[in-house]
DNA sequence: CGGACGTTTCGGTGCCGGCCGAAGTGTCCC
DNA sequence: GGGACACTTCGGCCGGCACCGAAACGTCCG
């Protein structure tokens, strides 16, 4: 209770949400960026960053006289989505199947270590017409055997969770499956970051890639 | 992002958190109750009623000059055990295997619809040994129909969800098997309530039932 | 009807916390 | 070494919000 609001206060704020909104893409950020990026003097940002590394919400390393921030873990990225989610007026499936698949994948980025927008969406699509997850979002028989074909390890990180994104509201797949696939693609040169901050797009390989895999 | 800071401004005041907190009984409170509770005066407690159930964190149903409030739903409880938990120095497994039964138990209470504090913790601990859930405290199969044996019928709501208690620092089981087992226990004066807020006690039926289902 | 009680509305007060700018520290690079 | 740069510390300012008491409203009950 006490607890409570201690986490609460440090979230309640406009500018420290904005650094946890912005550190969702997973990447460490240092101060000045952060501060730039919610219109902040640098004396504050470095403050509010000061209070958010010792609640333990971030972690820090020092280089040189810079000094990188970012999210301390899955954990925290569940709980800003927990959050989130809940503000929001509820999931509206949004029934539309439409467009082709490069036309919907058009708009993507990543939340914290996995996919979100609409490549994130298109990409739960397809994993649900091949059977690797079932409606429900759970990972299936065939659907591990699946992933392990493409490198992934089980380990004590739940395998498939949903998120809903802050955007778009549609749950799309996040847990170790949603951040290996990432990394796996990432790897593959199959997606990359476009512009400054969370983008991310489908590259001609990557097209190929996901029509080879059955993705749509 | 802005949804986020919302819901976190919420909950960083201290009064609504006590609010929230004692609203975990799961049980409808008046609002003199709460304001009593939370040692402000009635003015005050309506004001920070009427914004919490604006926002969807509490329902209301009014009776003659009574106003009850309550929890909004298992979501809401799940997201305040989730920031709660987040809070805390993390899960201290703490090992001790200690005590006999009826001693460890001794003090309980809910944690808005299942069974919390030692006693809940005991309730984990046998459902352990029988094999209904496993070390990760995920259902398993032989665990199914045991539960359904105690008329438990599955539903949309996750079956076993792992709860980290206030006080106790101890994972325990909640979700819907945890909610059901709460009930039919209440059902069959197992359990019973005893103060004014949310503790429990383990009636001398309760203890040979137990024994008889073999928890400890 | 009238009094007791639970709740609500409204001003007014006080404090907490976020913000900035200025000055200081440490690092990098020419 | 010296200047540019990233960051930090410190005062001081200011707005927002939690709080209360007083008064009003509605309900219950004798």
């Amino acid at each position: 209770m006490e607890a409570l609001t201690r986490v609460a206060a440090l979230l309640a704020d406009r500018t420290r949400a904005a650094f946890c909104g912005a550190l969702l893409d997973g990447r460490a950020w240092t101060a000045n960026e952060l501060a730039a990026h919610a219109r902040v003097a640098p004396s504050t940002a470095s403050e509010h960053l000061t209070r958010l590394i010792e609640a333990g919400l971030l972690v820090e390393y020092r280089q040189g006289r810079h000094r990188y921030v970012s999210l301390a873990g899955p954990h925290v990225a569940e709980l800003l989505e927990a959050m989130t989610s809940f503000a929001g007026p509820g999931p509206q499936p949004r029934g539309l199947r439409a467009a082709s698949a490069s036309e919907a994948m058009a708009r993507g980025r990543t939340c914290y270590d996995h996919l979100a927008g609409k490549l994130g969406v298109a990409l739960k699509s397809g994993l649900l017409e091949l059977g690797v997850v079932n409606g429900d979002l759970a990972i299936t028989e065939p659907g591990l055997v699946w992933l392990k074909e493409l490198g992934f390890e089980p380990s004590k990180r739940q395998v498939v969770r949903a998120c809903v994104d802050w955007t778009e509201r549609v749950p799309h797949l996040a847990g170790a499956a949603g951040a290996h696939l990432c990394q796996v693609f990432f790897e593959r040169g199959w997606i990359k970051r476009i512009g400054t901050i969370r983008a991310v797009v489908l590259t001609p390989a990557g097209e190929q890639g996901w029509r080879e895999l059955g993705l749509t």
